[in-house]
DNA sequence: GTACCCTTCGTTTTT
DNA sequence: CGAAGGGTAC
């Protein structure tokens, strides 16, 4: 038999074989979905399909760049190479770089970041002369916006179907935004997938260029997929219908973001004749933890029974702990850790410490590096929103994308160079009868006559530095170097010193701003040939630099510590949960909108990433708002099978009750009393 | 035009 | 408790 083939079980088999038509792998966790996609793609490459004809959907870059690796091993690494893997959104945006001149942009667009949303949403409230009282408090207006782009609705659109006070308002601003964004060729995060939408929707020929292209489709995580990428895989499957899914309709957890369930539930109606396979055993957990996560899931009503087994044998309990505040239970943590790798056969990388939010890794980080236990904080983009980083990366923007007034307003005044708040206003009210954008108007006479000589001077060498390096990156290569010199020659470098009194927290964040170019260097030793800046730039913005897959520190051997979410999809040996809390999992605003039940999903997904050993914690305390607060333990303990949990105490994690020990004991206790 | 102090406020989850 | 934004005093 085929060696690929020989790799995957029956069912598995089915699926890799069938690469006509469509194709729907429904199957609960564990069970070698992903598998299937990788190595359906090696067997369509062996049997001849050419590799420029096959699309990979993924869920995150990451997940695409371990597809490739993987896929390389399976098959020629040339071929690999030739396979288009990838996020729909760094899809769509590569799709774009090409062919967006059609829907009157210019390929060195740039991608709005949440802080240049927030600017333009409140200029655009600004634009329209909306008061204090009426204005829509930002996050709002982007949900509305991001809710209209996934739904496929144009301003226009959404302006027609309004029929509330709020809609109304809201749809005028969405409006002006998608206005002003296009005035400065830049798209939002969500435009990159409804322009390439529209795009193939409004010309049948370019759709069909891509359809000719891209006949065979796979998508992984196929449950967490929006509307808009529906409607695109729908028009690019054509009539041909050559495209496989796989996914778990009870690991959908991207709901409040958008994402359709129904999408996977109803994939043979949209994809008609589709075969559907169901895959039964999993891989990874023992039958403790898979007991119980099954039991988990079966809480949540109004669900399509599965059935799930495991041959990785009977397994450990779960333990669970409850500790009196979170600093016990960071220190706990860590000494658990500890112990586990110096008596077990366990290696730091073969652990991952989970949590419902972002900030409850704050303690458990303070403490392993207390410990000395090597971590590696995957996703948290808080390194990516730092102030400087974001000042840094609007320095480049400027320079790919000279429209883009929104990174100029940024960094005008980073650091302050006589340019303030009197130049702005002049250059907006120039903006009205002069249609340049801000970078080019700063260097037009109608501009610098308005100025004091001494303003103008400053306007002058700005706008010529940022000339010349304009020039400079109109090249491609060294980017490492001209980004230095860039960013030291037009005052930003020491420019921190001055902005940040704080002698240490200056130099702290030109720390940071070294790491962001050294992130520069490595996107430059990575790829293949001479890179542009604007390639770079797309990288970041689409979050690829987050998640590099794991090389330097560490030599790669860390406890991975990470959000439920970003560890969709991934599998350790050694499992930790903690902040297992009413109101923290499930979150509080979850509980208030009665969304628990993809609480829930998120919590059979953490569960079912565990493979031999899983431990979940809650804290009786824990501070909120700077003060303390009593935490109860979360109801979704108490849905656990009893007979597979352990409750323990911290002592008894460290010295396992073992009844041949606990009689001896008793023996020596005995003893004692009698020779008394 | 800039520096610093004061309030306010809020905390899911991420491509 | 911390970040971020607004207001006031140089
Ligand atoms: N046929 C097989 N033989 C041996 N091991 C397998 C087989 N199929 C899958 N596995 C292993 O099972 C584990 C889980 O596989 P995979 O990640 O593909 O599952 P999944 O269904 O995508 O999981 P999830 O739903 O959590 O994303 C992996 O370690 C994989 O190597």
């Amino acid at each position: 038999m085929d060696k690929i083939l020989e790799q995957l079980n029956p069912e598995q088999r089915e699926a890799a074989k069938t690469i006509k038509g469509p194709v729907l792998v429904l199957a609960g966790a564990g069970t070698g979905k992903t598998r299937v996609i990788t190595y359906r793609i090696a067997y369509m490459l062996r049997h001849g399909i050419p590799p420029e004809n096959i699309l990979g959907m993924t869920f995150t870059n990451k997940a695409a760049r371990e597809m490739k690796e993987r896929l390389a091993s399976l098959v020629s690494e040339n071929d690999a190479a030739k396979v288009t893997l990838g996020t729909f959104h760094s899809f769509c945006a590569r799709l774009l770089r090409k062919e967006i001149r059609i829907m009157g942009f210019t390929p060195n667009f740039t991608i709005a970041d949440d802080s240049d949303q927030a600017g333009i949403i409140k200029q655009a409230q600004a634009e329209l002369g909306l008061s204090k009282r009426e204005e829509i408090p930002v996050e709002r207006v982007l949900w509305f916006i991001g809710n209209a782009k996934d739904n496929l609705r144009t301003p226009r659109m959404a302006k027609n179907a309004a029929d509330m006070d709020f809609d109304v308002l809201a749809s005028a601003v969405y409006e002006r935004y998608q206005q002003i964004l296009e005035n400065q060729n830049m798209l939002d995060f969500d435009d990159l997938l409804f322009f390439v939408y529209r795009m193939w929707n409004e010309n049948p020929e370019i759709l069909k260029k891509y359809q000719n292209i891209y006949k065979y489709i796979l998508v992984d995580e196929y449950q967490d997929t929006n509307m808009v990428q529906f409607e695109m895989l729908r028009m690019l499957a054509g009539n041909a219908m050559n495209i496989c899914a796989v996914g778990d309709d009870d690991q959908s957890i991207y709901g409040w973001r958008g994402a359709k369930v129904e999408n996977i539930i109803r994939f043979p109606e949209h994809f008609p004749n589709t075969k559907l396979i169901k895959l039964e055993q999993n891989y990874r957990s023992t039958n403790k933890i898979l007991g119980s996560a099954n039991k988990i899931i079966s809480c949540n009503p109004g669900r399509y029974e599965k059935s799930l087994w495991s041959n990785q044998g009977e397994g450990e309990n779960l333990k669970v702990l409850q500790l009196r505040g979170e600093e016990e239970e960071a220190a706990f943590i860590a000494d658990a850790i500890s112990e586990v790798v110096s008596t077990q056969d366990i290696d730091y990388n073969d652990i991952a410490i989970l949590y419902r939010s972002n900030h409850l890794s704050r303690l458990i980080e303070q403490s392993l590096r207390k410990s000395q236990i090597p971590y590696k904080l995957v996703g948290g983009q808080e390194f990516f929103k730092r102030k400087e980083i974001r000042d840094a990366a609007a320095y480049l923007k400027i320079i790919v994308n000279p429209k883009d007034d929104q990174s100029l307003l940024r960094i005008l005044g980073v650091p302050s160079r006589g340019l303030g708040d009197k130049v702005v206003e002049s250059l907006k009210v120039l903006q009205r009868s002069v249609f340049l954008s801000f970078t080019e108007l700063l260097s037009e006479k109608a501009f610098l006559e308005k100025l004091s000589s001494k303003a103008r001077d400053a306007a002058s060498a700005f706008s010529n530095c940022i000339n010349k390096y304009r020039e400079i990156f109109s090249r491609p290569g060294d980017l490492y170097q001209n980004v230095n010199d860039y960013l030291l020659e037009v005052g930003y470098l020491n420019g921190l010193l001055k902005i940040y009194k704080d002698r240490k927290e200056a130099e702290k964040r030109q720390e940071n701003v070294c790491e962001f170019i050294n992130a520069i260097a490595q996107y430059e030793q990575r790829y293949q040939g001479k890179p542009y800046l604007f390639e770079f730039l797309e990288s970041f913005a689409l979050l690829d630099e987050n998640d590099k897959t794991e090389e330097e520190e560490n030599s790669g051997n860390a406890v991975i510590l990470t959000t439920v979410h970003a560890a969709k999809g991934l599998e350790f040996p050694y499992v930790f949960i903690i902040g297992m809390e009413h109101n923290i999992f499930p979150h509080e605003r979850s509980i208030k909108e009665g969304s628990t039940e993809e609480e829930l999903r998120l919590f059979y997904v953490a569960l079912t990433r565990a493979k031999n050993n899983l431990t979940i914690t809650h804290s009786g305390s824990r501070m909120r708002y700077g003060t303390p607060s009593s935490q109860r333990p979360s109801v979704f303990l108490s849905y656990l099978p009893e007979e597979n949990v352990d409750k323990i105490e911290q002592s008894q994690f460290f010295k396992p009750v073992d009844k041949k020990d606990l009689a001896e004991g008793f023996k020596n206790i005995f003893n004692i009393l009698n020779e008394k």
